[in-house]
DNA sequence: ATGGACGGTATCCTTTTCGACACTATAGGC
DNA sequence: GCCTATAGTGTCGAAAAGGATACCGTCCAT
């Protein structure tokens, strides 16, 4: 969550918008929020699996974030080797629409194979086609 | 749209998450289509005035970032004063759920009004009441 | 002649983000 | 004795994003 994007929080309409992707900026908090969604609990070892990228110490930060957004839990268990879980909290959980509705623009309209992102081509243009001109 | 996060546009599942968000990130992105979603057309300084904390420059760059990924089109009118007039692309119009899908959240979950951005509380928590105790 | 509306550029600077790399502790397996 | 897995932290530096300010040219109204 970047501060400065928060700072502009104000009274113009709109304000909406900016404010929830305030919450979901910041390079991988969107994939790790899809994740959870998909599988669950995860923790933290899982997580890096599903997002290889990721390094370890940008993974922790955008936990520590979206904890601190209050949109997922941290769980310690004292055991050793460590183990720590993490969860959507309700509130993350709310923020699924908002995912699912990201992920189904990306899949009709990115294509993410390679080594670079590329526009898929628009398909089905609105054309109003003429009565009397045959398909 | 930043090139780092459009690099690690690979295989790896929830790409189409992070690369929609790679679309509409940038400070202005989202509050920009907002507008342009609300209202149809719009000239240079219309905006401007919608987002009244944007610099010029900002907005500048935006837009042209938002021209460049074909999610708006850009129209000069050569007459002076100049006009420009900005819409958005068919492909700008296909992120209207997306956006709208921002706006619900954060009109559920944020508080914009003073000069910090403040969660709502949960509404409605999932209480799952006996049948013998009275509502 | 002065100032404003219009739609920008150019320059400089600060803040923020991100990644690389090294380091930690403990227990178990070989 | 060494390697692995676990879940981190600390430090450094590069790069990107964002903001402040000044400037441009033309036309119109005052």
């Amino acid at each position: 969550m970047s501060r400065p994007r928060a700072k502009l929080t104000n009274k113009f309409p709109g304000c909406p918008v900016e404010s929830t992707l305030s919450f979901i900026d910041g390079k991988w908090k969107g994939v790790i929020l899809y994740h959870l969604m998909l599988e669950g609990t995860l923790r933290f070892n899982e997580l890096r699996r599903r997002v290889p990228s990721v390094t370890q110490r940008m993974l922790t930060k955008q936990l520590r974030e979206l904890e601190e957004a209050e949109l997922l839990s941290r769980t310690v268990f004292a055991v050793v080797p460590p183990r720590v879980d993490y969860a959507l909290t309700r509130r993350g959980e709310s923020l699924r629409p908002v995912i699912m509705a990201l992920k189904a623009w990306g899949d009709e309209n990115v294509l993410c194979d390679g080594e670079r992102m590329v526009l898929k081509p628009l398909e089905s243009p609105p054309v109003s086609r003429s009565k009397f001109e045959p398909a």
